[in-house]
DNA sequence: TATTGTTATACTCTATAACTATA
DNA sequence: TATAGTTATAGAGTATAACAATA
């Protein structure tokens, strides 16, 4: 329990640094580690990040704006927009993550199959922070 | 592991939404239940919430003009300014903290040792979020 | 010289409400 | 009528840099 405390601690505090190194704020980096499993409509978006629809078009903007992320039309829908990761972008996940990989590896106490287990609870728990119940 | 991710989610979605019961922010909830247990420095608290002094002087500002806390010069040190709770300061923390207990009650997989247990990993790992390694 | 707290500034996140274009 | 996305707005959090008072 002690050495899972830790590990939150220290995972929320390196996701944020990580992200940080990347120029991204935690939510950027979030939005993005979100896009990495596909394309999202906005709407899609703010439900999973747990935030008003409004927010998101923010975020966006800015994810744009500097190439990470691009909207496209959605072919059935003409209301809805897909946000799609780019190369940049993908790019910039990947070295979050290959941050947040290197955190995990400072913790000596677990072996490689807990290490695997722990990460994924943790960017789970952290990606996921909506409750849906 | 499941339930404990389970638990996480819906501790820091509850956490955010007691507090916004008692018309506080999260960080407000968080600085408030780090003053629950004494007074505290502005440099103090600004390392324990791990963000920067300046951002404290405004979150205590507006907890201030709302009577939740106060300033008062440090007997010591005249550059120190200790924020103490007042009594409307402490009855929004135990309201915080009662909406919290009915949340961990309604985790029906636990006893009341386990549940007392996950408690404290919980709010220790959320209102510590300093690593301060 | 170093530290404490503050101010000024700028950016991001956040929710609410009102709008448009679709469905 | 309802939904998707946007805009406008206002409040809160955040870091940086510069400052006065004190150590």
């Amino acid at each position: 329990m002690e050495l899972l405390a830790v590990s939150l601690r220290a995972y929320y505090a390196d996701f944020t640094e990580a992200a940080a190194a990347e120029n991204l704020t935690a939510s950027q980096g979030k939005t993005l580690s979100v896009l990495r499993q596909g394309p999202a409509a906005m709407r899609v978006l703010a439900r999973t990040l747990s935030c008003d629809a409004s927010n998101i078009t923010g975020i966006i903007d800015r994810l744009e704006k500097r190439g990470l992320v691009h909207r496209e039309p959605s072919p059935t829908d003409r209301r809805v927009k897909n946000v799609v990761l780019t190369p940049e972008g993908e790019r910039a996940v990947d070295a979050i993550r290959a941050n947040m990989h290197a955190t995990m590896a400072g913790l000596d106490a677990l072996d490689d199959a807990e290490r695997a287990t722990l990460h994924d609870l943790l960017s789970r728990t952290f990606e996921a922070a909506a409750v849906t119940a």
